[in-house]
DNA sequence: CGCCTTCTTGAGATGACTCAATGGTGGTGG
DNA sequence: CCACCACCATTGAGTCATCTCAAGAAGGCG
């Protein structure tokens, strides 16, 4: 569990790039008319670079920025006082991360890096008065707030509810169709599969299994001819049956895709 | 699963009690200057009544209303297609409740009343535009999503990592600590046990396992004296051995019930 | 009193875990 | 280019927590 801290590396005065003009119009800014958004200026030229396998910040660490994630994939996760550890979520491009209802002090998960990451900063501390100076903000932080929970319950109806094989199609199902939605601003993906990186531990620990059951079940539903996730690419080979076994339909998870 | 449906009552003119009062200043216009809630008075008169046992709303209903929860327990819930259903969490007084990213359309999750509640209706379509004419809101509904963020964290966490006991355990804290620090906005608490409208099955629905399992895991805390749950009512017989059981600090616990 | 919901307990079945061993893969440095 | 290392995937066998099914008992309510 002991990995490298992050060295966030600044790539000031690099110009912004198409990508992530797209991915700030998904995330925190959208809807919000330019002329608004002239003082955020000096944040949304805050731009870092995280290294794949580090941590951006630790569970309980007193940070003083949240992020807009603008490229990359992160993992963030939660521990018990007796050490396991649960994987909250999986964020993609466009997500706000470091959140939460206390603007300062301990964060309440972790953020690891599965992948080379680019994100925008902002000071926590700052979150409050942006939020009442700029309505349109507040508004959508409360939306993206609200996108989580979304993802969250439909997680816990998973945890709670669903078997092995279920809950592992259920994440993967919209792991899916999340990246698919996003297009060309996740790279390598293409029609019928997309870049996966995430370990069977990982998965595990999102699931509440073991590593070793998240084999077995991913056997199987290889074997089925349902998914496969090889060398850090996951195929959807049968999207019906893949939505029958994960009891999801199809409208509630491109619906969520799309908020 | 067929519960009756809701019948709305408005109890308009009723005079605003104290303790009403009270819950609003935990609620949605926490620390918003009074001369800026003039014009959501309207909306403050919306108060209605729920029976116990009683949905107000179901999953997947297009309800034109969110609501504050001024009085009662609440039960939220989501069910996969294949009919199984989990409590996404219970809503205590101060509690908003229909919030969600998708403004208008399906509701992501139902409501229903464990007890007599009192409400205060807000017409979802009107949300977005009351979170622009008022930051303070808008940023106080991202805090509230925040603080139930918070909560699921910790549901999804112990529904992931910890056992059945542990779990219960957790639950069962949490909304003690909840409501003892609400005080007298929930009545029938005392020193050391407070009212607990929760069956075994619902606890059972809520932390992904049988009533059955919860029955032996409760009688085997009882055994040991750690808590016991007997007529509606919750004690905590041996707090420190339920945290460590729980494996939560009570620093987090406390901390989140105040949020 | 009778009805319904909730609680309680038992016995057997099983899904998921644990522990243990082996094989594969990609990156790094000599 | 090869050898090594760390991480990841795979598979098996035995165990255990939790579920399922079944049957009563207890409690609230009209």
């Amino acid at each position: 569990m002991n990995h490298k801290r992050s060295q966030l590396v600044a790539t000031s005065g690099t110009p912004t790039q198409c990508v992530s003009c797209a991915v700030r119009e998904r995330a925190l800014f959208q809807g919000i008319p330019p002329e608004q958004l002239k003082w955020t200026q000096t944040y949304r030229e805050n731009q870092y670079r995280i290294e794949a396998r580090s941590q951006l910040f630790e569970e309980g660490e007193d940070h003083p920025f949240a992020y807009t994630l603008y490229s990359g994939w992160m993992m963030l996760t939660k521990s018990s006082t007796g050490g396991r550890r649960q994987v909250l979520r999986f964020a993609l491009p466009g997500d706000f991360i470091g959140f939460q209802a206390n603007l300062s002090g301990n964060m309440s998960y972790g953020a690891y890096a599965l992948t080379d990451c680019r994100l925008c900063a902002f000071p926590r501390a700052r979150l409050s008065s942006m939020m009442k100076e700029t309505p349109e903000l507040a508004a959508r932080m409360a939306m993206l707030s609200a996108r989580d929970m979304s993802f969250m319950e439909q997680v816990l109806l998973a945890t709670g509810q669903k078997n092995a094989r279920e809950r592992l199609t259920s994440l993967l199902l919209q792991l899916y169709v999340r990246v698919q939605s996003l297009g060309n601003l996740v790279p390598e993906t293409d029609e019928n599969s997309i870049r996966f990186p995430i370990s069977q531990e990982k998965m595990g620990e999102a699931l509440g299994m073991t590593a070793e059951h998240v084999n077995r079940s991913l056997r199987e539903l290889r074997e089925e001819g349902v998914l496969e996730v090889k060398s850090r690419r996951l195929k959807i080979l049968n999207l019906n049956r893949a939505l029958e076994i994960a009891e999801i339909d199809m409208q509630t998870i491109e619906q969520q895709a799309l908020l």
